[in-house]
DNA sequence: GACGCAGCCTATATCGTTATAGATTTTTCA
DNA sequence: TGAAAAATCTATAACGATATAGGCTGCGTC
């Protein structure tokens, strides 16, 4: 076969060059006037914005770049191996619709379990890579986060942390969203709280245990959290350990699960042991998407949007890259109301 | 002789001057040692190498970029607008992953509806942002596609066209699907099968349409072809349209449907209009995650490996970009087999 | 011993941009 | 009127890499 090369680089975009030679200009003089310097002449930018619009000057970014640093790249590091349905998806088209009106390009670098979670940030940090970087699933103490602030790279995050550090930050606030849930179960008459939490190692998890225990405790209810398993497993494991679950004595009647496919998992293992969602038992999930009323419409549903996570970051992100003061530079988004139809 | 010395400035990276300075060679000797130029003795490039992995030398992209013109960006251009869990984020995370031990980043750019599809592979194109392009939901006659090739800029598609241009694609064989779709619903004795397409925009549309009609007319079958909504839609939009169907004359007792979406959808219209999956009816359903035979076992899912297909594009896709011929460079992912519990 | 020829290395220009210092013209004002 | 002060503009040197042309050895050959 035919393979593609690379088209010799005869082409004829435009540069300063360009432009000084039109106006008649000396290339320092456009590049000035483009930048809007006090120190040149109102018709001479008016001349000099005329040309580059007629001509379709876009400068280039390894020029930008190599003189003054500045990568005009967003990095969003992600660990997205265990994900299906879940944020990641909609994380990364939401900052990338937000950057699109932006002089701001959106790379993906994905880490793996096999990988030191420093490594790439070490290698963004260190060979200036992007402008700035987003992160996801926080630690309570994260050695990322504690890496970039110490080296005053720009960063934000999908999550908050236990450190005293002020960065940009979206977080769902998982508290809520727990006690929201338990007084939902409780309005069913459900006294065994059962919750499926995400792993301990993120630090929304924390929030949810403890949204939960508050809330149960406040109820005086007695509550049970899974060990041994968590949210983030695959459906087949928490299939599985719901089930040994579900068949042993003080069987829960009360389900609060993080994700979409902890709820799904969930439910197929109730009905296998023999219990009727609704009728033996109620479940609120947590979904970044609009599934599971599809699913079983008696889940209890709360939303979380992942899409305004992602334009949020967006834009707090590049507002502390320009050292611009960003309007709202941390954002708890807390849930107020479960979607569930009614029985 | 040589004294060990002590890294310059620790803070700053190091770059081929440091190295120069390092080895006491000239800039440009390190440079075509570092590419195993045919001029450099033997004993010179030993020096330069150890040199390079003992400060941790790695090449600045800027100045390569603007040097040769080479930006080691891979940009996936992507409409995602309506996707929901199907493909886009595995594709995403796969070319990653593939990228992960290469010198490439991954850049996302989505676009939306509002927008001339033109417009993200221009972009590229003209201000040479990336050295390749991905493309997704090819359509028969792409201009995307046309462009790219006219102006010799690699590209990769995951998706065939109609067109009579050689270049490197993956493709699932939605004809095989289909056909493999109609004798499993034979199988189970469905006579009044009915197909919900894809849009009619995207290639692959009319191949599951072609494999349908095809087998179907071989096995002597009667078919229906949803018109007026297709498996992008909402899923409500789909509920509607499929409930209306079930609840006219000579409703279709064997479904195919081409995503998780509609399948779901389509159950759920069914299951309102009073109808049973397995008993009343059967559905076949293509998803890319295994997500459906826990929604209802019952359903006879036919997988497509996105993962794959990532992993393959990026590299026909690095290949071509560097000349070296593809191992393989176009592939039809031929499905064999259905995936449901048996009865 | 001069010539040619590998073999190995270096000097220089360049990609497109911007920071800096300096050059030129115009204005201001004593 | 002339000198200082603005107001504009330009020349130059980088940023880090590589392509190109050329320079310096030392060796073999006649």
């Amino acid at each position: 076969m035919t393979l593609v090369k690379i088209a010799p680089t005869d082409s004829q975009r435009p540069t300063l060059k360009t432009l000084a030679q039109e106006t008649g200009l000396a290339i320092a003089t456009v590049s000035r006037a483009l930048k809007n310097a006090p120190d040149i002449g109102e018709d001479t930018k008016r001349r000099v914005r005329e040309a580059a619009e007629r001509l379709g000057y876009r400068p280039n970014r390894a020029g930008v770049r190599l003189r003054t640093g500045k990568t005009n790249v967003i990095a969003l590091v992600l660990s997205t191996e265990t994900d299906v349905m879940n944020h990641t998806s909609r994380l990364i088209y939401s900052i990338a619709a937000a950057l699109r009106s932006t002089a701001y390009h959106l790379v993906v670098m994905p880490f793996f379990s096999d990988q030191d979670p420093m490594e790439p940030v070490r290698y963004l940090v260190e060979t200036e890579s992007a402008d700035g970087v987003v992160l996801n699933q926080t630690q309570p103490d994260d050695p990322r986060i504690r890496y970039m602030a110490s080296r005053g790279f720009p960063f934000a995050t999908h999550g908050r942390t236990d450190m005293a550090l002020q960065h940009p930050y979206f977080d769902f606030d998982n508290a809520a969203f727990s006690r929201l849930g338990v007084r939902a179960l409780i309005k069913r008459g459900r006294k065994r709280l059962f919750l499926l939490p995400p792993p301990m190692a993120h630090n929304y998890a924390r929030h949810m245990i403890a949204g939960f225990t508050e809330e149960a405790a406040l109820q005086g209810l007695q509550i049970e959290i899974a060990s041994g398993i968590d949210s983030d497993a695959t459906a087949s494991r928490i299939e599985e350990a719901m089930r040994a679950r579900f068949c042993a004595p003080h069987a829960p009647d009360g389900l609060l699960v993080g994700s979409t496919t902890a709820a799904m998992a969930a439910v197929s293992a109730a009905e296998q042991s023999g219990l009727r969602i609704g009728g033996d038992f109620d479940l609120v999930a947590k979904e970044a998407i609009r599934f599971l009323h599809r699913f079983r419409p008696e889940i209890i549903v709360v939303h979380e949007d992942v899409n305004r996570a992602g334009a949020f970051l967006a834009h707090a992100l590049t507002a502390a890259i320009e050292g611009r003061a960003p309007e709202h530079g941390q954002f708890l988004d807390t849930p107020t109301t479960t979607e569930s139809n009614p029985d």
